[in-house]
DNA sequence: AACTTGTCAAGTGTTGAACAACATTTTGGT
DNA sequence: ACCAAAATGTTGTTCAACACTTGACAAGTT
């Protein structure tokens, strides 16, 4: 695996860098990567052996990955009986949402004198989520979304807060990628987002953060449709 | 060593408790403690051979329980360089305080139906405090002292939330611990514990959520001068 | 038939040893 | 005194083996 890095750079600046990430973090990252793509859906297994036969590495280094991914929230382990992809209940999606409210919308209060680099950042999202919509590339989409997000939270400053924000909406995405169809309209999004840049740069902070609870309402409703809806199939395809 | 956890209990039910920790687990919370107790001190080296033949667990098994205790920053990984217990910056604390406020004042008015049972917890943990001032223990104190803090938050109702802020006050603890002597005035906090206790009660949210702001800022003003204290005499030991 | 009791395979938990990669220190030369 | 190259000690990673659980199925009992 690492002999796999060495070859793409040459450069030694480059090889420092990319070799800076532990293997394990590289593991992390591809399956990280993989389930909020979609591909490892909700409940699948992953059997150490043959997923670290399946990466290249080795069953230890695999072990270290999966701690950090469990720890992320994104595998649930069960001891003596493996991980699996974690499922996203309906009262996750409450809970996520709740604090999501209460760490979003103070946010926008807490840009008062925003951000040019943070504006200038939200504004190009919305670019390119409407660039992303646009070539019908959900998955990415839901990223952008995400990342558009993230930005606001940054107003506050905090790193902390930011890395708990990005484990959490880690946790929303898995179940957004849910649905392989276009969930109901991906593209009423863009005027609302760019309403919420245009009012945060005229500091019209009270009007923003109504909309943004909006916002956050209406995100919450259709994830909660997604999930439930996911959750019914699921007890169909299980028998129970 | 899993063979000696057999030998401490014969009943299937105490074992099936006990098991269901597995070894890494448990040498991370050994650290975890050690490391609130003040008994490694930030800065601290944790070489991996050493560690790991001290506690009579293979270096693998150690490495789990580190990437554990990394993940809640209480130690910190260099590469190549080896772990070290993490120290704590006055930004870190400026950081964290501002993230209580953020979580805890907004648990007062989440208070407003309380739930006795939290409430309940609370008087005892004001009580409890009180005992372990009078015993002059004060690595438990902070403990305690802690321990209503989280009580408060538990009012938001969010599993998520809550083990964030026992994270963010895990951070904390290792900051408090670093003064061996008794910090300033440990007994000043019982009344104003038990007066918040009192308020929520009584559903003055509004006097008790200003009350918590003082103590908070109380709280955080003691905590930056121990820090930048500890800093000065580590620079004078270090010679920097 | 329902219930318990072996037995087995498959998987995880843990270990120890070995080697590779890296940071730091020491060495050796100038 | 200075700098590059080698030695050192540590972490990162892999491998192979064993101990221990679990789940499922077969065998036996009532």
């Amino acid at each position: 695996m690492p002999s796999l890095i060495r070859k793409i750079s040459d450069y030694r600046m480059e090889r420092l860098q990319v070799h800076r990430v532990s293997v394990a973090d590289q593991v992390a990252g591809i399956l990280r990567q993989r389930i909020l793509a979609g591909e490892l859906r909700p409940g699948t297994a992953l059997p150490e052996v043959s997923v670290s036969a399946a990466l290249g590495v080795s069953r230890n280094t695999l072990r270290e990955a999966v701690r950090i991914l469990a720890l992320e929230g994104l595998l649930k382990r069960d001891i003596h009986r493996g991980v699996s992809v974690s499922h996203l209940s309906i009262a996750d999606v409450e809970e996520i949402y709740r604090l999501r409210r209460m760490l979003e919308i103070p946010a926008v209060y807490a840009a008062r004198k925003p951000s040019v680099e943070i504006l200038r950042q939200m504004r190009s999202l919305v670019d390119e989520y409407e660039a992303v919509v646009h070539a019908r590339n959900w998955v990415r989409a839901v990223g952008v979304d995400f990342q558009f997000h993230t930005q606001l939270i940054r107003f506050h400053r905090n790193n902390r807060l930011e890395s708990f924000y990005q484990k959490l909406i880690g946790e929303l995405r898995m179940g957004m990628v849910l649905v392989d169809r276009v969930h109901d309209d991906p593209g009423g999004l863009i005027p609302v987002h760019r309403e919420i840049c245009e009012l945060l740069a005229a500091g019209e902070l009270r009007k923003c953060a109504v909309l943004l609870a909006q916002h956050l309402d209406d995100s919450e409703a259709r994830l909660r449709d997604i999930v439930s809806r996911y959750a019914d199939l699921r007890r169909v395809r299980t028998g129970t």
